[in-house]
DNA sequence: ATTGCCCAAATGTTGAACATATGTCAGCGT
DNA sequence: ACGCTGACATATGTTCAACATTTGGGCAAT
């Protein structure tokens, strides 16, 4: 028999690579990606393959395609940043992209608190059962991070323990909405690498009271929690809150 | 010549088709569309158009596509309901189905109260121009209103409020979220035609009320404006505030 | 200098052929 | 009678080649 292991390696992916050049800040808004022959060239694929890769980025308004002269990165306001697929480029290459990744956090100081308020009021045994299991995993991989593998599987958790608090408000749009924090959760890691502007212990206690207030059913208090996590959050991103700083100014007595 | 007027008035979508036959309640999820030879001979266009048109609903995550055996709807959860061309087929075609409409109100119970606050805190001069501009468009149309017409035209109106609310909180996913509402606010258009549950010039006094409490920097009154108008949008809609119904019940004092 | 025409280049569309995955069912053995 | 196996039909997945259409710019005539 032949060697049917290496048959579907799968092909390279050319919304993958270009993705990763765009989110990086390779080419930027307005700039020219490669035409459709240059990349079959380039990724050895045929041009099917090519024109279903680049319909990808098209379809969530990451470059426009103009007929008969090439295809053109669109501004950033015109990204569908709600789109699953965008959330995840953007979680593994935007790293190096501080403007992208600062109106998340704002967006995720708009919306956490709220939605952890929300949880606080609407949440099941069974949501609580998954906020517990994604908080005990957040300590369990806590100390020891000098590992690479140890300080994944901690924003692993940190994720989970984020998108339980989004499910528990027994939403749809609510759910599909936690996509949103991946970005930031995962930019903490590689950012922790070089500055230790943070304590896990501390972190994790936060996590820990927004949990229990969410338990509790004490919405006013969740809110005030899921607040003082994010400020962790924005704090060890080195992004101070910026100037749409709600989450801060909000009165809620 | 030819007649060249003809020659491109576009192929005919099927994707628009399917999504139609889908939103509308003829294929629910489980069921199996057409398969891709069917379809294309039912367009008469050929299988490249018609896979095309197929991935478009794969990568919202309407129709999953099973090899070797078709092509099949999804669950409703599955459903990137986040993604404007989303929201734009519901907006046309899902009035008939209140299960998906029931959960976008729940939805802007919850969020566009917050957003109408964090609006209160953040909005300059030039988006309450914005705002102004569309609640007098809504009192323009507001009348008269046995034309279909001038219904539309106020519900682009009071589209054009909302939405302008959502962007005045100088966010990208809040503006960007702002397609959510669409459908249940042209819902409310479809079915002012057979019932009148709601007086048309109360609405436009609670949204004048939500409007002033923006200008007015008042967050908090913001907040309670913005609900009022939710509540009556669903009273009118039928949808009594479901059992999820946040918005109601939320306490700020 | 402006206008109009024509051409090159890139994207858009089409059709066919081949490859792979899935479900069905007859046939065989236990 | 039950269950496994392999061939077969069907539907989706991939690749290739050719043609159509759109866009932008150069070139020439006015």
């Amino acid at each position: 028999m032949k060697a049917k292991q290496r048959k579907s390696p799968l092909r390279p992916s050319v919304a993958e690579a270009l993705a990763e050049s765009i989110f990086s800040g390779h080419y930027q808004p307005g700039d020219f990606v490669p035409k459709e022959l240059a990349l079959c060239e380039q990724f050895a694929i045929n041009r099917s393959a090519v024109r279903s890769d680049l319909r990808q980025l098209v379809d969530v308004g990451i470059i426009e395609r103009i007929s008969g002269h090439g295809s053109k990165v669109r501004e950033y306001a015109d990204w569908n940043i709600l789109d699953p697929q965008v959330t995840a480029w953007m979680t593994r290459y935007a790293a190096p992209n501080p403007k992208v990744q600062r109106e998340i956090l704002t967006f995720r100081l708009d919306v956490e608190p709220y939605v952890a308020m929300t949880a606080a009021k609407r949440a099941t045994a069974r949501d609580l059962v998954a906020i517990e299991e994604a908080y005990e995993g957040m300590g369990q991989y806590l100390h020891n991070a000098d590992s690479g593998e140890e300080r994944r599987l901690h924003s692993d958790y940190d994720v989970a323990f984020h998108e339980a608090i989004f499910k528990a408000t027994h939403n749809i749009v609510w759910a599909q909405l936690s996509h949103i924090l991946r970005p930031s959760i995962y930019l903490l890691v590689s950012m922790s690498n070089v500055s230790e502007t943070d304590d896990p212990a501390e972190s994790l206690e936060r996590h820990r009271r927004l949990m229990e207030c969410i338990r509790a059913r004490q919405p006013r208090e969740a809110f005030r929690a899921a607040q003082a996590v994010l400020a962790g959050t924005a704090k060890a991103l080195g992004l101070e809150a910026p100037e749409t700083s709600l989450g801060r100014s909000v009165e809620l007595d």
